[in-house]
DNA sequence: CCAATATATCCGTAATTCCGAATATACGAA
DNA sequence: TTCGTATATTCGGAATTACGGATATATTGG
């Protein structure tokens, strides 16, 4: 279980760069940084920031594969996070302009 | 229709004064300003700055009744919003803790 | 050990958001 | 018109968040 809040979660999904990484996440059940890199066109810097964010609000856990972190969505999820996310993927990756990245590396 | 986004809702919701106005407005259909100020109790012109705040995201709709304003969920709400917001209430609630108000007045 | 690659963290600054007292506005009643 | 009540807006400052270049760390291969 995780301590998350609605609170919480709202503030991680309401930022256009955090909940295209969430996006990207709930399409791919793992997606490692470089993919989410060139996926959203932002500094890298600015992209791990956000992951680290998420990562701390539990929103997301990161697997470690050799040079590579893989992350996805905290399969710990509870069930309201999980609709919420599921509620708004659709309608965000249409506002944000998203599709689905080839996987490049790993 | 509304021009609401994912993020924006996000963003709206993403603060516990906020997300109790919006569940308050959830268990009633419709509120006025009197009884949402001393539900959460912050000064008036907190609530009211906040309310603006999601009038203008298209979240809420006033209705004036005298020198009374009524607020209730925009009847238009696009359907994912409507149920990001009912899938949160419950939990909200509990997290806010916030109990439903017994009408005042009006 | 060294070099190269992937990712994370630091840090100074810019931008955004939040606060609440004070003030303005809107309306009903007298 | 004037007063009283309900609500909205203004405004200056405090607090939080975001940014991204520079740097640090971790891991693999040679």
């Amino acid at each position: 279980m995780t301590n998350l809040t609605a609170t919480k979660l709202c503030k991680c999904l309401g930022d256009d760069l955090r909940l295209s990484l969430v996006c990207l996440m709930d399409v791919q059940r793992e997606i490692c940084v470089c993919d989410l890199v060139d996926a959203l066109d932002a500094p890298q810097s600015t992209i791990s920031r956000h992951l680290a964010q998420l990562r701390q609000c539990e929103l997301v856990v990161a697997r470690r594969q050799g040079t590579w972190m893989h992350y996805r969505l905290n399969p710990e999820l509870p069930e309201w996070a999980l609709t919420v996310i599921e509620t708004l993927a659709t309608p965000a990756r249409a506002q944000l302009g998203l599709r689905t990245p080839a996987p490049v590396c790993c």
